[in-house]
Parts: structure tokens; sequence; C-alpha cells
DNA sequence: CCTCAGTTTTTAGATACTAAACTCTACGGT
DNA sequence: ACCGTAGAGTTTAGTATCTAAAAACTGAGG
């Protein structure tokens, strides 16, 4: 038989492999223009801290490479268009095109429509439920970088 | 003020990241050759179900050509041979290498490690109070292959 | 003016995956 | 016995994503 914690335990590596394999697939497309992952993620954290690319890179974690990569892949696009301040032609800034505005902001309506659909699971639940919820996902929180030297030790 | 469904729903959305974040670098070590999730996950599926390899690339959710060229990875790197069965010569069957089991239970052990790690967090909950994050997990699987976005900590 | 530090770009190479064409085998019907 | 077809596996070309490292550019200080 089964015990509790196993089976929570089972469940959670059900819920891992699922947001993994979601992760992947989580292609946006607005007028025939398809955006993927790393591309939403780069305008959603653009959109969100407006900051140069190098410190892009530190947030999205990943190299500066990478971002620079992303960003020429969006302004092809016709999402971006880079900008140079006069007085920092050094670093970069960049800004929507009234395309980018208009798929961002479609971007943000589906987005608060897939998160309608969390919200409505969560309110299932009672207040006390969900601080024993909350109490969980702060305990499992703590655990991934412990993980990650696990597999890259020995 | 943040409401306790909103406060969930964000740690919800952390946790997805970190989840997501996690499942990149899951990179395994052993004595100098690397195997990367895709290898690893094939053979975690090899070991638990034995088939053929049209069958594990719909357990894995990708095409049979995606799993030709990770299978003939894992060879080439020596931790696989294909074995044909002569009355089926059709098909194909996989079998470990002596390096492949040794590499396969020092994965084992530690994946039984890091299973500790999460055992150990789920181990501070009551039965009942695990019964609540059964059941919330539950819910959060129902949920259709749609991905709540990532970097939005509104 | 030259060098150094910081920013961004480019290039080469890697993993991971798909779609589609292709090969090989097995089997059923005539 | 032959043909056609279905199924298993492979190969190829192309895409996305990322890293590491070299290169290009800019601003500032001695």
């Amino acid at each position: 038989m089964e015990t509790r914690p196993d089976k929570v335990n089972r469940k959670l590596s059900a819920l891992i492999n699922k947001i993994i394999f979601m992760g992947k697939k989580n292609i946006f497309e607005f007028r025939g223009l398809k955006l993927y992952p790393s591309e939403i993620h780069l305008i959603l954290v653009m959109n969100e801290t407006p900051t140069n690319a190098s410190h892009m890179a530190d947030m999205l974690n990943v190299t500066k490479g990478a971002v620079s990569q992303t960003i020429s892949r969006l302004v092809k696009k016709g999402v971006l268009v880079k900008e140079k301040d006069p007085f920092l032609k050094n670093e970069l800034t960049l800004i929507f095109t009234p395309l980018g505005k208009e798929l961002f902001q479609a971007y943000k309506r589906i987005s608060q429509t897939v998160d309608g659909k969390f919200m409505d699971k969560i309110s299932k639940f009672r207040d006390d439920e969900l601080a024993i919820i909350d109490r969980f996902m702060d305990e499992i929180l703590e655990l991934p970088d412990q993980i990650k030297d696990l597999h890259t030790n020995r």
C-alpha cells in the first residue's frame, strides 16, 4: 500500500514532468507571427524592468550572447527596434514597434486567461488550506539549488 | 495588501519558473561522460518499461526520429547497444553495456538522494495537511497543457 | 593618445526537436 | 508466389536555444 508521503512525492514528480514538458511548448502566435519561449521571456522581462542587454542576461539566467541573438530575432520579426541613446552609444535600449505593442497586449490578455484558470483552481480551497499549500511551496522552493549541485557533482 | 490566493498564485509562478530552469540544467556526469536530459529521460523509460523505439517515442512525447537520434548518441557514448531479435528483425531491443549498467546504478543512487530531500520536506507535514496538498496537485494537474507565464511577478 | 573596462555582436559548436523522405521487414489477400 | 501496405527504424534538413570565446565598439582615466 502506498503511503501518503509516497503518494505526494509521486504526484509532485508527475507535476514537475508536466511543467517541464509544457515549458517547451509555450508558443504564442499573433497574426501569423510565432513567438518562442525565449522570445516571450525576453519581452516580459523587458516590459517589467527596462534595462540594458547585459542586465537582462543576468535576469534571464543566460549569457549576453544568447540575449543578443534573441533580440536580433525579435527585431527581424518586427517586434522590437534597437535604439541608441546618443549619450550612451555604448548601451542598448529596446522599444516595441506598433506591432510589438499589439502583440504584447494580446499576449497579456491570453496570459490573464491562463492566470484566471489557475485562480479558479486556487479558489476551490479555503484560506487555512491555502496557508498549508503556501508553506509547502516555500519548502519546495528551497530545494532547486541543491538538486542542481547534486547532479553536476561527482 | 496581497490576498492569500494571490500569494499562492505568485508562489506557484515562481515554482514553475524554477522547475523549468532546473529541467534544462539536469546534467549527469559519470567518469567524464556527460548525459543530457533527453538521454537520461530515455534510459529511465527504457529501464522502467522495456519496449520498442516507437512506443518509447509515445511515452517520451517526441517523434520516433528524436528517439532514434538519442539512442544513437547513447550507443556512441557506449551506454547502450542495439540488439535485433532474429524473430523480430523489424524492431529494436536496447541493452545496457556494462558501463551503462554502472552509470545507471550511479544515477539511481543520486536520484534517490534527491528524492530523499523531497521526502524530507514532505515529512514536515501531517497526514491531513498532505491530503490537502495532494488535492491541490490534482487540481493543477487537471489544467490543460497551457503554461503559466514566467517573470510576471505582479 | 592609449589603454582598460564594460557593452554588444558574431561565430562555431552543442543539444534537442520536428517533418518528411527513406529503408527494411512482416504479413495478408489474391 | 507475388504485390501492396503497414509498421519500425533511420536519415536529412531545418529550427530553436544556448554557451564559450573572440571581436567590435564606446567611454573614461592617466
